[in-house]
Formats: structure tokens, C-alpha cells, sequence
DNA sequence: GCCTAGGTCCCGTTT
DNA sequence: AAACGGGGCCTAGGC
């Protein structure tokens, strides 16, 4: 690590673990702390934390997490950027963090502290994700027939009143046809969501087009509403999807490798 | 810390990393390492993320969590009772967690070590959060007042066919009234999941209710939409809910007092 | 700033 | 297990 620095600091020393705190969170690095501890947040909602052992993260962008021994989630967080105050009050250590907009504050107040260190973590690679409903949407647009023999993309992602549709196309016939992909089973909400759309295509277009839901699964729920309301469903899993896009990839490579 | 251990380890170590992570999986302890390591998950969904310095948490209940230098989320993490094992690898340090269902693996080869700590928390600390949409609920319910003059309660979280209804009300001539809550501003789509609950109590009980959409806000379509369809609007924030349910819960205190 | 949608969302609750 | 909705969701992208 540069310019690693740590220390463990018993809260007798409160005014050096202040010092360090401040100097760390100037300096951008970024501080972990264990000890005991209560939390308080006060903005969107509020909420209160009694006294437990908890882990504390100030992350080198301002981001503060409190994380309890259990649960993957954070109990309590504030977002990067946020202003941070470190105070001595009756003896404790108390971090507030706060932003302006929307108004929020949570504040830390540290009874016992058991480690406390202060790093300069690099971290510059990139992170990549796969499988997901951009990769089903990809592999739509590079194959058309994975909805049906003779689809054509008319247009991506086209914003509608109050959402965006994720494929609008024509079949062999012609015919518009509005698509919602889903990377998980569609719900009931998915089948009313393509309707939504479609209702609104119709009264711009002024012809009914088809909809159809592509997705690996539906819930039983939605495919009776779907089979009721004419909605039609096409099964592709995000994993096949990214199948496809990789197997086109080496295509195109082995292709432009010929010229 | 009760039980607490702490140790800072060299990878050079490794085979004593790697009891030490056992031991403390196995007992329930949490681990908290510092160091340079790649992740890869391959389960709902697959990513990668190349050679970085990270944080990495084990919780006490098997929970895996792994925070960058920057952003309050975590980059890769795996939810509670996973299994964990720990190996070598290239002289590396490799831990992999995975759980069955839904099948999904998550692997962390470590290549460098600055922070090692096993430690046992104890936090038996509830937590209490307010000013959310049961609140709002709640204190309608208490002061059916809020909705309008005459306003009572019929039924509370009634199931319709694709959801429930937040409130299902009668107004002072009678007349049924569909409540949705919403603790945020309320979007067109609420609109909609109002009509679509009020249409079915209409099939079932045979007459047109009211549909009353109360929340603090509204967007400017949703208000639109809601214009136009007769859906009528309450404003009330989950703030103001908290405070009104306080002052009764206060009162309600004063009145047992005095019994 | 508002609005909209995706996410390995997580989490609780109920069937 | 599946389904459903809330959440301080967070985060990204558009306008």
C-alpha cells in the first residue's frame, strides 16, 4: 500500500485518534475502524442504532458504512462526497457525516475502540459485468431473429411518456411490435409495462402493434395476463444471450483477421 | 471485543493465513483483510474485476463483502450462510464462497496481505427505523381524519389478484375509496396500480370507488394522469406521519397514567 | 435538478 | 421454494 500508515489507539486518546481521523479524511485516505459505537441517521427517513460492535468504513471518497457482524447489507451508510466532522462529546468520539441535498445526516458516536487504521488503497482496475439485460438487448440487436424469422430493430431504448421502450421493431409483415426484455422471470407488472408502451405506440403510429416479453421465465401469474391480453412471450436467458454475443465476437475477430 | 484476536499477517504465511481463516470461519468470527486481490463472480449474473487493494469482510455469518477505495456499495459480495472455503493456489491466497440456490460462486484470489484481523462482535443492539410508508399507513389508521371528514377504515393490506391494497376506506356518504401510500413522490405508474386495484374492487363489490393516492409529492405527469382519470390526491409525508403517531403515542401514554 | 430503469439489488413476509 | 413490495435502496443515463 502507499503511504500506508496504521495504528491501533486506545480512546483514552481521543484527541490523537480526532488528529488522525481529520488528517486522514484531508489526506483522502481511507479509515477502518472496530469498536463500540451507537448510530444515528436523520434525513429521508430516520432511524437509531443502540450501542454493538460494529465495523466503520470512511472510504477514501468521503463514503461512510457501518457494517454490523452480521448481513451483507450496510445497517448505515452516507453517500461519496458527503462533509465529514469529527468532535469529542462527554468523552466520546463522535463522527457526523452530512450532505446538503436531500438533507441527511448520520452520526457516529464511538464509546470503545478496539482497531483503527488509516490506508491509501490502489485500485484502479475496471470492473466488468456480464449476463445482464443490456446483453440480452445486445444480442437481440445482432441477431433479430431471436425474436422471429423476418425481425427487423426499428429503434432502441425510444423514450415514451413515462419510460423508455427497450426494442421497437417490425415483423415480416410489418407490423410494429413493442419488446420488453427482462433478465429475470416477468411479473404481471412487466406484461402491464409492455402494454403501457404499446398503448402509447399505437396512439403515435395509429395501428396496434404486437408485444412481446422476452425473458428465461414468467410467473404463472403473468403468463395467464399475458395470454388473456395477447401478449406474446419469447424465452431467452441472459446467459444464452452472452453465448451468442461471445461466439459473434470470435466471429468478427477470425472475419477481420481474413482481410 | 470478547474472544478477540488480532494479527497481521505476510502472505509469505500462507498456510498460516489460511488456518487462520479457517479457524475463524468455523468459529464464527469475522475476518477483516486489507490487501491486493482480483474477484470474480459467476451466479445470477458473472463479472470480473482485475488486481486491486481492497477491504475484504467475512461476517459472523458467513456473509462475504468486498469493498473498493471508493463508492458506499460494494463491488462483489455474497449473502449469509454461503459456504466458504479457503485454498492456495499459485502461492496465492484463493477464498471461494458459493452457495446452491440459487447456484451462484463467488472467488477472491489475494496476491498481497496488509491487514488480517479475526474478531468476535458482539452487537445485540436493535435498530429502529422511521418515517416510512407503514408509518404513513399507521397513522391513517389512527386518524382515518387525514383522508377526509368521515373517513373510516374498512380493511388494510387487502389482497387483490396482483398486489394489495394499502387501505380500502369508505367515505362519509358511504362509498368505497381505494388508498395507495406512497412515501416518496408518486409516479404515473402509482396512478395505474391505484386503477387497477380500484377495477377490481368495482368487479367485486359491483359500484366505482374512489381512488385516493396519498404521499408527499407527486410528479407532474403522474398529476396530470391523475386529473384526467379522477384519481384524487392526499398530500402527506412520512415525516409529518411520524410526528402525529408520536404526539398520540404520547398521549396515549398521558391518558394510561392517568387510569 | 427531475425522471426512469436496472441490479448478483437485499430484506422481510406470506403462501 | 416462489411471489411480492419496501427501501435512506444505489447507480447510471437523459433531459
Amino acid at each position: 500500500m502507499h503511504g500506508e500508515k496504521h495504528s491501533v489507539v486506545e480512546l483514552r486518546d481521543i484527541q490523537t485518534v480526532l488528529q488522525e481521523l481529520r488528517n486522514a479524511v484531508a489526506a483522502g485516505e481511507m479509515i477502518i475502524l472496530v469498536g463500540e459505537m451507537t448510530v444515528e441517521y436523520d434525513g429521508r427517513s430516520f432511524s437509531w442504532l443502540g450501542t454493538g460492535e460494529r465495523v466503520l468504513l470512511i472510504k477514501q471518497d468521503r463514503s461512510v458504512i457501518v457494517h454490523r457482524p452480521t448481513g451483507s447489507e450496510a445497517v448505515n451508510w452516507q453517500p461519496p462526497g458527503s462533509h465529514i466532522d469529527a468532535l469529542e462529546e462527554n468523552s466520546k468520539l463522535v463522527i457526523v457525516s452530512s450532505r446538503a441535498s436531500p438533507p441527511e445526516k448520520l452520526k457516529i458516536t464511538i464509546s470503545r475502540i478496539s482497531h483503527f487504521h488509516r490506508l491509501k488503497l490502489r485500485d484502479e482496475a475496471e470492473f466488468h459485468m456480464h449476463a445482464r439485460e443490456e446483453d440480452m438487448q445486445q444480442a437481440i440487436l445482432e441477431e433479430p431473429g431471436l425474436i422471429e424469422e423476418g425481425f427487423v430493430i426499428v429503434e432502441v431504448e425510444r423514450k415514451v411518456l413515462d419510460g423508455f421502450i427497450d426494442v421497437l421493431g417490425r415483423d415480416r409483415d410489418g407490423r410494429l411490435v413493442v419488446v420488453e426484455i427482462k433478465r429475470e422471470k416477468a411479473d404481471t407488472q412487466d406484461i402491464d409495462q409492455v402494454l403501457r408502451y404499446s398503448a402509447q405506440i399505437e396512439e403515435e403510429f395509429g395501428a396496434r402493434p404486437r408485444q412481446i416479453v422476452v425473458a428465461p421465465l414468467m410467473t404463472a401469474k403473468a403468463a395467464q395476463k399475458a395470454r388473456m391480453l395477447g401478449v406474446e412471450f419469447r424465452r431467452l436467458s441472459p446467459r444464452r444471450a452472452q453465448e451468442i454475443l461471445k461466439k459473434r465476437k470470435g466471429l468478427d475477430r477470425f472475419l477481420s483477421g481474413l482481410i
